[in-house]
DNA sequence: GATTTCATGTAAGACGTTACATGATTCA
DNA sequence: TGAATCATGTAACGTCTTACATGAAATC
């Protein structure tokens, strides 16, 4: 009964487009996907969730050819709580960001430097594919119309394509220590031995 | 009873150093909450697990002037899980960012330009909170003797120090773009028009 | 004839956070 | 005397993913 962000997400959505469950997540899919993803029964559920909150209303549209779908649209109140969440000082952000990779490269002492090359090596490619991705969807905006609402996609997915390009520039950095310190396996000896940091924390 | 990655974590972090589970949340937190928060409760959740695969094995030691702690080390099977687990490929990562700061952004034309770079303006100040934090650690580690573990935990540091800074340009960017525009509250004459883009996706 | 598209959900479980609960010891 | 440190958990709840379930129409 409570909001959470993804019931803001798919607010939001509705906000751009009204549709159908399933027209949504189509769109979500090209838009948000890439710093907020959804699931399909994610969306259903937040679905339901802004009807009980009177955020937004769905009609039943009849089709000849298809299924009968249930469009949503915002109501007022929808917007109106859309509004004031988005003017409302967001809460100071912990880090949500959990990357298996850079566990991986901190756990470095445990694996051979080859395995850990190859796979730095693979988490750059698949940095570079969603960069290809993002930027083209930046190129395609900038042959479009500037609207205002589209300058504000260009925004959220130029910040996909710096967080890739960091991925990318951070995997070369590890790479190039891997080359300096070459050498093959694990070296058990030093396993014990390290620290990471002192204090320094909240 | 299966591992996730969170267990992954603690694993490697009793292979690095091992301790109870009071001293490993004091050690997570100088270390992976950089790239891998754990709650303490998750944290002893994962002990247990660990315990309950055979990969790692805690013996209770008595204290005098403080309580008796339970000091966990891995296991022979703990050390072969770890490195098994660090040198199999990693499955294609899905996206699990998640930033509300970016999804206001991408809803910029339904809230007023100048709240908006109010709170990217914190946002802003957060991320090189962040980095200052994260360089301050790099330093230490760059002031110590190098050895390899060290050198790995440099490597992932660094990681946080390149997302930071990516952060940061990003809400330049947009900062720029919202001077450009200038004017005042949502135009929501536009809020319909907008499309992010084409399917592009996978 | 087979696959994709349209269309909507439920159920189970893993993951993660927050609050609750306790209690001795050290240090200011 | 009060706060911080040491020490370990449980309980409740919310979020998110994956799998299950169904079925008609369009397209190749």
């Amino acid at each position: 009964m409570t909001p959470s962000v993804a019931t803001y997400v798919v607010l939001g959505l509705l906000a751009k487009r009204p549709g159908s469950g399933y027209d949504i997540v189509a769109f979500a899919e090209r838009s948000v996907s890439f710093f907020w993803p959804l699931s399909r029964s994610q969306l259903y559920a937040e679905l339901t969730r802004l009807e009980e909150l009177g955020w937004a209303s769905g009609t039943v549209v009849e089709q000849d050819r298809y299924p009968n779908k249930r469009v949503y649209e915002p109501t007022s109140a929808g917007m109106t709580a859309l509004r004031e969440w988005l003017e409302a000082p967001a809460i100071p952000q912990k880090q949500r960001t959990r990357d298996p990779m850079v566990l991986k490269t901190f756990l470095g002492t445990f694996m051979s430097r080859d395995r850990l090359a190859d796979q730095l090596a693979a988490h750059r490619d698949q940095a570079a594919q969603r960069r290809a991705k993002l930027l083209a969807v930046v190129e395609r905006i900038d042959a479009q119309d500037a609207t205002p609402s589209r300058r504000f996609g260009r925004a959220a997915a130029r910040y996909g394509v710096l967080q890739a390009e960091a991925t990318m520039a951070w995997t070369e950095e590890v790479q190039a220590l891997l080359v300096t310190e070459a050498g093959g396996g694990p070296r058990s000896a030093d396993s014990r031995s390290a620290e990471w940091t002192e204090p320094v924390l909240p």
